[in-house]
This record gives structure tokens, C-alpha cells and sequence, in this order.
DNA sequence: TTAATAGTGTCTATAAGACATTATATG
DNA sequence: CATATAATGTCTTATAGACACTATTAA
């Protein structure tokens, strides 16, 4: 086969950022990153979404490395993981045009998920307000997030992902929990179960959950290699 | 402002591509490039995705990529657009490490919207079959094309995209025409006329579309910013 | 008049909303 | 026993599915 061109012309910087989802105390969080004090690099100490250049010698395509900024930041290896879009223009970034590939991930809220010790960089989970964070992102990452945001509350009307953001095994209370933490409103309990148990989504494990009252059937994901799609909404209108 | 560090690691080519779709006698339609003869280019003669690398100099952001490229090759300015995905990775381009950001766009079946004359590169609607097309596309375009067609047939259940396949004017039974189209198979008159007209969808313009039968009310999308979401699919399971 | 498609009406099926009732653990 | 939450049941509401029926044009 005859070799082909290289093509000459300036590219854009390629990056790929991971917008992390986990529930801590009743509430949404999401992992962001400080950038380092390096005057000479954009955004000195602002905090940032998880993410980085793509590295054309080490990483083999873009879900790997998403997958790879996950593990440098957390011990999650296997997240609810799927593509956000794409952010890429002129202005985003001062070091000239660029483009990232933005990934949404959900993780469980189960203990020992960040890497600690070490030279590692600032990370920490920061709670979700309304649309945001109370912190000016670097670059266009306030945006970004935003759209996670809203497509995780959208979806979260009519898929399973919630589910992503519990432990292997849970029960149905936790479930409704998790949404009602997501969308910002209560949901009816009898139609939660219905719909929960007649989809398919969940499985029975052995044994409940106790505390002072009727003990909780637990249950664990049935597939968790995708999301359930359920055929309505919960709240039309 | 100090001047920020300019990072001098490879950076992979970077490409955006839409997938645009018609539909053109009572059949669903892509268009398609032919890539030219020049062997040392990859995929030389093969059917591909509209599409190109992004022009620092030229292109602002990734959204000014995707309607250049249409409007290179249609006579079309503002269509239905939305974020596909991306696709990139090591091997999907013979020149190296590549990531095509990929739009969808939907125009309208009328006429006049292929660009004709001059020196322009084949350019030709191509009939979708099932999940894809009878031509073996360059690079990993038939992987692209067939999550274009999963979208469409999904977002169509639930949105009102098909109406951005039609002329400006169209009657209902038309509408529910195209949504059986891209669907395959048949939906119900009263229902899908009562979803159509309860939802805000359309609004109804002057005139009748005359036949040899009962004239049909003409309609309009009321607002083609943003499509309509139905709280439910069509057919549950 | 007939043919053809537009448009409406009626009844059923499904799943969500509201809310009451029963079940079962701890203390 | 009281209390708390789990789990179920009943009735209503909204909308899709099936399908019959009526409306209005051209020829």
C-alpha cells in the first residue's frame, strides 16, 4: 500500500475531561481538581474539572483516556461512564484553539474511592448547587458542567442512572432516595416500587437492611452493563 | 498577564463530521463524499461522511466546523443540529492518532439543497437499508453512520425531530408519514394526531394541501429553536 | 356517485399520582 | 406497647392502542 500524506497545518490541542458524579450526605458532588500555582500555566489555583491532554504515544482512543484521568484521581475502575460532547473553539484555552472530549461518569458513594497520599494534586468532591458549584472553574468548565448537570437530571426521568450512584447492594428506599436527591422533588413511593421491580432493573440478593423498623429487601443492579430506558417519564409536565 | 507555556507534545489530528440525513422518496437518506482518486491519500475513492480537519486560522469553534462543511456541500444554513459524539483513537485514520468530533443534522426534503456545477467533489444522497448503507465508507464511518441511525430512531420515539424533515408547510398525516419512515413501522392516526396537536408542536397556517380527497390543514413547527420531548415513547417495550 | 384521505369518537390498556392501609422490625 | 419505615392496595388520571365512523374534496 502506498504511504499516505502527513498533513502539515497547525492542530488544535486535543484533551478529554471526565465530569464525576458521586452522592455524599444526601447530596450530588462532583470531583474536581485545583490546578497548580505555575503562573506560566492557565488558570493558576482555580479548580477544574478531572482531565488532561491526550497522549498520542500512551493512550490508544478517547475512552481510554477518560478511563486513565479516572484512575490517576480516584480507585474506580469500572464507572456508569458515557460521552457528555464536545467542547472546542479559539478562546477556551490561552494556550491557542482546543477541543475536549468530555465524558460523564457515576460512581458509587461507597468509602475509599479518592487517592490520597503522595505528591497527588488538590482533589476533592464538591457539593452541587442548583446548576453549579460555588467555585469559579477554570476554563470553560462551568459550562460544561452545567450540561452535565442537565443531562444527568434529564436522564434520570426516565433511566436507571441513579442506581450507578449507590453501592452493589441496596434497597428500593435508597433507589428513590437517590433520585429524589437528583431531580430536587419527591417521588410517589408505590409508583417508584412498581416501576423499579416490574423493569427488570434490579435483582434480589439475600438478606435486608435493618434499623428500627420493618426490615429492607436488598437488591443489586441485574445488568449493570446498561442503564434500564423506561417508556415514560415520571412527571409529565 | 504572564504569557502562558505553549505545551510542544504531538497533538492528534482533529476532525469534525456530520452525519446528514433526508429523507427523499418515502425513503431515509445520508449524504455522502466520494474521496478522491489520489492514492496517497487514505480511502482514496470511497463514500464518506461530510466532513474535515478543523482550520485554526479559519474556524472559531467546533459548531462553525460543522456548518462550514454543510454549507460546502449544501445549500442549506440553518438546519436541525445536534452533537453526536466523538470517535478517536490510534488507528481509525492511516495519518495518525485522529478524533473526529461528530455532528447530525437533519434538512428538509425540499429541493435545491445539494450544491451542483463547478469543480465540487461528488457529493450524493445515499439510501439508509436497515442500519446503514450498500457502500463500504472510509475510516470508521459505518461504526459513526449506524450510532447516528440508533440516535435518530431513539430520539424520534420520544421528540418531534422528524418534523425537521419536512418543507415549512405540512399537514399531519405527513408529519406522522416521516416519524413511520424512519421508525418502520406504523403508527396510530388518532393517537399521534392528538400527541401531535395537545404537545404545541405544530401550529396551523393558512391554506389546505388539495387532492383528490378531503383537504388536509397545513402546519408549522411553532418554535424550530428547540424540539418537542413527549413524556412518553410510542410504543412501550 | 365513488375513491381517497382527513379528521373524530369510543372503548380499552397501561402506568403514574394521590393517598390509605397493612407488615415487621427495634426498643 | 410505640415508633419508624417497608411494602401493598385502591381509586383516579393521562395518554397510547385499536378500530369504527364521519367529513370533504376531485373526478
Amino acid at each position: 500500500m502506498t504511504k499516505t500524506k502527513q498533513p502539515t497545518f497547525p492542530r488544535p490541542l486535543s484533551l478529554v475531561d471526565v465530569v464525576i458524579f458521586t452522592v455524599i450526605n444526601q447530596a450530588l458532588h462532583v470531583l474536581l481538581v485545583k490546578r497548580n500555582k505555575d503562573e506560566h500555566e492557565p488558570f493558576p489555583e482555580h479548580w477544574a474539572l478531572v482531565g488532561g491532554f491526550v497522549d498520542v504515544d500512551q493512550d490508544d482512543d478517547l475512552l481510554s483516556v477518560a478511563l486513565r484521568k479516572l484512575k490517576e484521581k480516584t480507585n474506580v475502575s469500572s464507572p456508569y461512564l458515557e460521552q457528555l460532547g464536545s467542547w472546542g473553539s479559539r478562546t477556551r484555552d490561552p494556550r491557542g484553539w482546543s477541543a475536549t472530549h468530555v465524558y460523564f461518569a457515576l460512581i458509587s458513594s461507597e468509602t475509599e474511592q479518592l487517592k490520597t497520599g503522595g505528591n497527588a494534586d488538590e482533589v476533592k468532591w464538591i457539593k452541587v448547587i442548583d446548576n453549579g458549584v460555588n467555585e469559579n472553574l477554570a476554563f470553560d468548565h462551568t459550562e460544561i458542567l452545567e450540561s452535565a448537570l442537565i443531562r444527568l437530571r434529564n436522564k434520570v426521568e426516565y433511566t436507571s442512572l441513579p442506581a450507578y450512584l449507590l453501592p452493589k447492594k441496596f434497597t428500593i428506599s435508597e433507589l428513590q432516595h437517590t433520585y429524589e436527591i437528583i431531580l430536587g422533588r419527591n417521588l410517589e413511593k408505590s409508583a417508584f416500587r412498581t416501576r423499579t421491580l416490574s423493569s427488570g432493573l434490579v435483582q434480589e440478593v439475600e438478606g435486608y437492611k435493618l434499623g428500627s423498623n420493618r426490615p429492607a429487601k436488598l437488591y443489586k443492579i441485574k445488568d449493570p452493563s446498561h442503564p434500564v430506558y423506561f417508556a415514560r417519564t415520571f412527571k409529565p409536565k
